[in-house]
DNA sequence: GTTCCTGCAAAAGCTTTGCAGAAGA
DNA sequence: TCTTCTGCAAAGCTTTTGCAGGAAC
């Protein structure tokens, strides 16, 4: 854990981003849990680690790192920001029952749209919303 | 254009919503532009023809209209959501300059994505963020 | 006459901003 | 000491809600 500190310390760092104690710990969050939370959800799960931890200092966090191509933003709802540490391409299964998010796999290789030619394009999206398996299965 | 105007008050009545004046002319506003506007959008392009619309009356509208499944909501940027009259599966790609939103053709069928498999997909979405063309262009 | 719609104003919810004090180098 | 970060409170935006008056059948 020590190693995982410095090495997201290192990668602040090199990113001309000051590792402060709360952008550590926020990082730290997000590359180990590997999920898709929103600010307010970070903001809940870190208060036993960082009782004092306020909501800007969160969102300008996420906001630091999303500039510095550390982290993604992932809009689904309009009403949520939701934030993760995987930068590998990959498309989103959003649960309506539960709300839970899931990865996929995607090859965004295959688009190359003709309506686009002479575009230049610097994000692809891809969400697919419905009902997962586990809230199918809980139905019956 | 009174056909249209009776086609559309004849799609209304088929979904059960009473075709009222505000209504139609939302309807066909959207389909006659196929276009992407936001509700502020909206309002401000009709501020002509209903100079006493108001913003509530949009919205509610426009949410009638996604709720019978005659529009469709367009989520690229947290903060605005919009809509349009196209329910045929295509992606989006917006331009970060111009903010103008593009369609593309997409096959959707290509995507049976494997950690989807047993889970009930309601609804596909696909958009890109970049510059577009003429912005490009007027760069040089 | 009844029902439903419209539009104003207020509320709600998420995100951003301003600023004073605190922390760190 | 000097710079930059944090956290509180307030502001900003888009969207939703409540409600009284109004339109339509």
């Amino acid at each position: 854990m020590k190693n995982m500190v410095e090495n997201l310390s290192a990668e602040l760092n090199k990113k001309g981003i000051k590792p402060s104690h709360q952008r550590i710990k926020i990082l730290e969050y997000l590359a180990n849990n590997l999920c898709h939370p929103t600010a307010d959800k970070i903001l809940s799960e870190m208060k036993d680690e960082l009782p004092t931890l306020s909501k800007s200092t969160v969102y300008k966090t996420l906001n630091t790192f999303v500039e510095a191509k550390m982290l993604r933003e992932i809009t689904i709802e309009d009403n949520e920001i939701r934030y993760e540490y995987n930068l590998d391409d990959h498309g989103h299964f959003k649960c309506e029952k539960c709300g839970s998010i899931y990865d996929f796999d995607v090859d965004f290789e295959i688009f190359q749209p003709k309506e686009l030619s002479g575009f230049k394009i610097n994000d692809k999206n891809i969400y697919f919303k419905g009902v997962c398996k586990s809230c199918l299965d809980e139905k019956n």
